[in-house]
DNA sequence: TAAAAATACTCCATAGGTATTTTAT
DNA sequence: ATAAAATACCTATGGAGTATTTTTA
């Protein structure tokens, strides 16, 4: 049995004869005769009656059409589902993105990606950055966006889009008014800090150490989980933070945060997509990165 | 994309990779190669990412691989399903029977039919010798059970059983205690007939023309549509009826009605099986005939 | 380096065709 | 007598195999 003998059985019964039938699959008489004694051996029953002028479905044949119908029925679903997967028509995108990018870079982008690729359905994983990249590795996100670079063989990295930590304080801060600070002040201060596996502490520690400085000798006033957070915290006056240039920018307007210069000290770094080099990307990944990366051109 | 290529993706999907995927369908990891190649490419997408050990799924082979199982599943249900039509699991047959057999032959079947072929079930439409051979022709029915022979190149004929005719009398009729009547006394009393199509009105007919006399000098008192309005209208007073033997026999237990003899006037006629000569019988039918014909043996 | 997939090449089964015979109206 | 299906026979595509190369962890 196969798809072609289904076809030409279906084919037969709606014109009424192994001749008119071959005709509408482009066969001829013959091959359609041997296709369909072939299919009722193999099935063991008749499907046809042979009356001379055409042929005519017996019991077994009408039993057999049924489900005929319904198998090549879902053979269409299959490739229109394929096509579909590939017009990126109702497709699902499982991606990951570590907290700055997740707050502040994809949201953004989400009415440019509904315009152009209406099809495709996003879901988004928040975490730090280590835990995207591990979310990642275990193809449980196609597609990361994370603050930091972390260097595995088995994942691409490529840059996004570039960003800067700042040195915040809140407004009443005696360092609000300062144009500018030693190294040496910074590090007397207490400072508000994300956790471990963020990409901006990583930033933070990384150009930290390129100044000669131990990232260690950093009072750490306290260590929360997200960004908002932080933010919250230096407004209130909880001491000082380094955060995103990206973040920090859509809470200035308020006036209840005030950026603060280091002398020397440039804290850049990269927003990276991240994808398995093991994996092929999907369409919809491949949709998501090209409108991500146009964004942010 | 053919059956063979489902099962080896799904055995594939399966394994995790190629070559004992090859194993499992008992093929060459070359030619699971080619084929995968080859329904990748007549899907557009590739459906694996190859890892060098082994296989894992794309976004894509992902879908596939609902629909694939989803059309091998369908598959097995026909092939199921073909078979338990072929041992009479669950299947329909629908007959059709005149009015005699539908009421005193086939009844007593019903209990044999179902404990030696659980799996069938029957429908009967019931009507006059004609109509039935005329839902045959138009098959609607794929076997008839009547009680007349109906002379036609499309239909095969064969005996069931052999009835004969009876005249009978109600009780209280000047007639019920004689041995025997002349048919000359036969002729002047009114007689309860069926309808045209009936077989038994039919071999009425044909034995009164072999006796040289004209089936049109008989009294008609009333023509009804049923064998039991006939016996319960002679059984109320209203003069005699020929009626067939396998159905009087239900009734004269009751003391109802009284058979006569008529000289030299036997009016013998067969229960047939009839069924399209141009259309094969479904192993149902085969069956419920078997099952009938042992019956009556 | 080793396990697995891709590829080049070969072989044969079978899908498909042509021409003819058989069948049933 | 004729339209349609079966059959005999032929051809070519592609399914399947062997041997080898390429790829990647």
């Amino acid at each position: 049995m196969n798809f072609r003998q289904l076809e030409l059985f279906i084919a037969i019964t709606e014109k009424g004869s192994f001749s008119r039938g071959a005709e509408a699959v482009l066969l001829t008489q013959s091959t359609v005769s041997q296709h369909m004694a072939a299919l009722e051996n193999e099935l063991g029953t008749e499907l046809f009656d042979r009356l001379g002028r055409g042929v005519v479905l017996t019991a077994g044949g009408k039993k057999f059409l049924v489900h005929a119908r319904r198998i090549l029925a879902e053979r269409d679903v299959l490739r229109q589902s394929m096509a579909s997967f590939q017009g990126l028509e109702n497709t699902l995108l499982k991606i990951g993105a570590s907290n700055v990018p997740a707050n502040y870079l994809i949201p953004p982008v989400l009415p440019a990606l509904k315009q152009k690729h209406p099809g495709i359905t996003l879901t988004m994983l928040t975490g730090d950055s280590r835990e995207m990249i591990a979310c990642l590795e275990k193809s449980e996100i196609e597609l990361a966006v994370v603050g930091s670079y972390l260097s595995t063989k088995k994942i691409e990295f490529t840059p996004l889009v570039a960003d800067s930590l700042t040195l915040i304080v809140g407004p009443n801060h005696r360092w609000a008014k300062r144009a500018s600070l030693s190294l040496a002040e910074l590090i007397s201060e207490p400072c508000v800090v994300r956790e471990e596996g963020s990409g901006s502490g990583q930033a933070l520690r990384v150009a930290l150490s390129h100044r000669g400085l131990n990232p260690e000798e950093l009072t750490i006033g306290a260590r929360l989980g997200s960004n908002e957070a932080v933010l919250q915290a230096v407004a209130e006056g909880f001491g000082c933070a380094f955060v995103s240039e990206l973040s920090v920018n859509h809470n200035l307007g308020a006036g209840e945060l005030c950026k603060v210069k280091v002398d020397g000290l440039t804290v850049d770094r990269q927003i990276w997509l991240a994808n398995l080099k093991s994996r092929s990307q999907s369409p919809a990944s491949k949709a998501f990165k090209e409108v991500l990366t146009k964004f942010y051109y």
